[in-house]
DNA sequence: GATTCGATCCTAGCATTGCTAGACAATCGA
DNA sequence: TCGATTGTCTAGCAATGCTAGGATCGAATC
């Protein structure tokens, strides 16, 4: 029994090392850099050793993807948290949204972007995805006005932040006037 | 002379077959299905011929954006032609780009989201992508509201366009509410 | 018309990728 | 101490982007 646990814990422990590992490779380096040799020369083992906890290189975009996604609801919520009215909380929300985009790319890849064979937008979506959308929507059901469902309303905000996150990340738009665009959805969007 | 203007029409033929080929794969089967031997394969020529028009896989990428990117113009300035009223026209160019992103999504991706060695948002953009921004603007310019730039209007607005179109086609957005997102977005965005 | 020479193209191969089969070793229960 | 199970590694497969080198074809010259 004992013995059995202590496996359990070192599997456990292990598998927590690659998904950090992975992580850190990808924030470092690109996703394109997390190889299964590289990842596994890392941590310290063999290749087949990712396969006995992960099917495959997807679903180890998709454990960080889901570690990923409570730490942006955990950053989204304590924005929220300290900001006063329903358009500071607005606009604290876009800046911690596209900051946190900014600062884990690779993360936010992963979560938006990446295949990690995760279900969105259905039942069985798994919790911190769902999470991560309610914190959204904690903030942004408040200003949706009315006539507008708070689902939709979040959805389409969020829509609008992740085009500015990626367009941005992506070279397509000039980082500089990154604020006036948050102030003009924020202003225009929310209903105070 | 005449031979070798001959041999550059040829030359020019086949590298429009190359762009036109890789499209169509991608369109078929998704750009990771447009390898360079299948690619060759198609064009009935060795993988080889491929570098002596471009550098390698990416320019082919950029190639299909640039002509993408036309078409996408094209799209657009038809949809906003056809429309009455600032409005009007703004809620049939969400629709158009919707709609191309929907139809093309492997020209879409080349465009906005791969990595086709292109300058984005810079002075040596090529004109095909300028082109596109310009024919976005001619309309979306018109309705930026008062003290906003028409340049910053358009950005963000097509930011929010890029985040639906995206998270819709990756399955982060159910594709069912698509029409009241749009209805949400000018409305609330655009100034008339 | 034969010959040389340059452009054009293809065969073959490299290093890297994700993933897996099968051999090997360590560990646990008896 | 032995046998079996569990765990791990070595080696290898097919596919990827890309390239070096030789073969071949055609065009200009004598």
């Amino acid at each position: 029994m004992s013995v059995q646990e202590r496996k359990d814990r070192e599997r456990a422990s292990r598998e927590r090392l690659i998904v950090a590992t992975a992580r850190e490779l990808a924030e470092q380096q690109g996703w394109d850099a997390v190889t299964t040799r590289r990842l596994a020369e890392r941590i310290e083992y063999s290749q087949p050793v990712l396969y006995s906890h992960f099917r495959g290189k997807r679903e180890i975009i998709g454990a960080v993807a889901l570690q990923g996604a409570a730490e942006m609801a955990a950053a989204v919520r304590a924005a929220t948290a300290a900001a006063d009215g329903p358009r500071e909380r607005v606009a604290a929300l876009a800046r911690a949204y596209l900051d946190f985009a900014e600062r884990h790319p690779a993360v936010y890849d992963a979560i938006f972007q990446l295949d990690g064979g995760l279900a969105y937008a259905h039942e069985d979506t798994p919790e911190p995805l769902k999470d991560a959308f309610a914190a959204l929507m904690e903030s942004l059901g408040e200003v949706a006005g009315d006539g507008v469902e708070p689902g939709l309303f979040t959805e389409t905000f969020w829509a609008s932040l992740h085009g500015l996150a990626t367009l941005t990340r992506a070279g397509r738009l000039p980082p500089e006037n990154t604020e006036p665009r948050v102030e003009l959805l924020v202003d225009r969007l929310a209903v105070v």
